[in-house]
DNA sequence: CGGTTGTCTGGACGACTGTCAAGAGATTCC
DNA sequence: GGAATCTCTTGACAGTCGTCCAGACAACCG
């Protein structure tokens, strides 16, 4: 009776793959109406679920949202892995980097908007702190892979921390998904050509002389 | 009785004296609890009025959460004068802004997670939009004008536009201050230095040679 | 002084929330 | 095939939310 009872609990890959499958849709709706206003009713109903189903998989909110956070990180934390290993030159890679840049703004912007959001939220909620700090540094590294090739390719340093490059990096690409969330098509295209153009202006003064 | 009610209908001066009132309370507990988590009732209950008071001076709530936030833009923007005005030389404006930038981050913090918070709330809620791009334009507008006399005063020009300048200091602004709320006071100090370093790092970088 | 108007209170409303529990199907094992 | 277990649905619960409203109180005017 002590141990059998996780023997028999389940296969394990099946509970697993329900909790990623109402992660899949938990981030769809958390994507579309934020972390304030997306229920767990909500979010079952955009699963082919019901409601009282998340308490089986997941103890309370905060345990499917974390876990969403997670998720969601596995996904995209190898982003610009092929920009980094297919550069042959500084430029190529710039170029690349922006245009993946470009890329994701574009198509995944729910995602992107619900991890600011998550973010913020992180400084009002202890519980979801811990995991976005987690996050957070992950994808500082993730620049920095970028940022460090982009200066190893051109035979130079990098005159900024990793935190600093990820920041300003990252500021750059908050304030373009703020603007391309206008509703204005022509004007979204714009924010884009921008964010190339920006990009492409401050990575080289990231280099030490 | 077309204008006689606008004549009668108060002092005008003590309605928008209360609307003030209301929207600093209202400012102090959002700022403590975030936008999804302040209610009304608990506005209510920082201020000195009941929970009813807000819909005589406001139509919804978020006709108040939108006063108020033009009502902090009122305080903040004009931060950063006094560095433009009195420096004369381009390293003292590099110390002056740094160390503005550190006692607003120390001092000013809850404020500034709910401006964080309300403008990643405006990529969900079409409502606060307006308000929030029209405020994230006078800050850009204050940024440039410390940016842009820092270079006159070094004798360059800027390598960056006005909005690319924002974003990247702004980035390094919103890391530290969620790297400020972790709660141990040590590394809430080591923050600031490192906010410090970052903004005398970063800004010889956007001269233009 | 009575009456009109501006100001504010406190309670009520329906809608919505996270959480839980009882029970129905489905699945698996002996 | 029967029993035990896993999986999921449904309805209920106690709160909280924004909003509205009847009425109390105060201030001012004729």
């Amino acid at each position: 009776m002590t141990e059998t009872r996780v023997a028999r609990r389940a296969p394990a890959d099946k509970h697993d793959a329900r909790r990623n499958e109402l992660a899949e849709s938990a981030l769809r709706t958390l994507g579309e109406l934020g972390y304030a206003r997306a229920s767990l009713r909500e979010i079952a109903n955009n699963s082919e679920f019901s409601h009282g189903v998340v308490h089986y998989y997941f103890q309370d909110k905060l345990e499917l949202i974390v876990y969403c956070v997670r998720y969601y990180k596995a996904q995209c934390v190898t982003r610009y892995d092929s920009v980094v290993d297919d550069a042959t030159t500084p430029d190529g890679l710039l170029d690349a980097f922006a245009a993946k840049l470009v890329e994701t703004l574009r198509d995944e912007a729910p995602m992107h908007r619900l991890w600011y959001d998550l973010r913020t939220q992180s400084m009002f909620e202890d519980g979801l702190r811990e995991a976005v700090t987690l996050i957070d540094s992950t994808l500082e590294e993730m620049i920095w892979r970028v940022v460090s090739r982009y200066a190893e390719l051109a035979g130079r340093s990098v005159a900024l921390t990793p935190a600093a490059a990820y920041g300003v990096l990252d500021g750059l690409f908050q304030q373009a998904l703020l603007a391309h969330q206008t509703g204005d098509p022509a004007a979204a295209r714009r924010v884009l050509d921008d964010l190339v153009v920006q990009v492409h202006a401050l990575m080289p003064l990231m280099l030490a002389a």
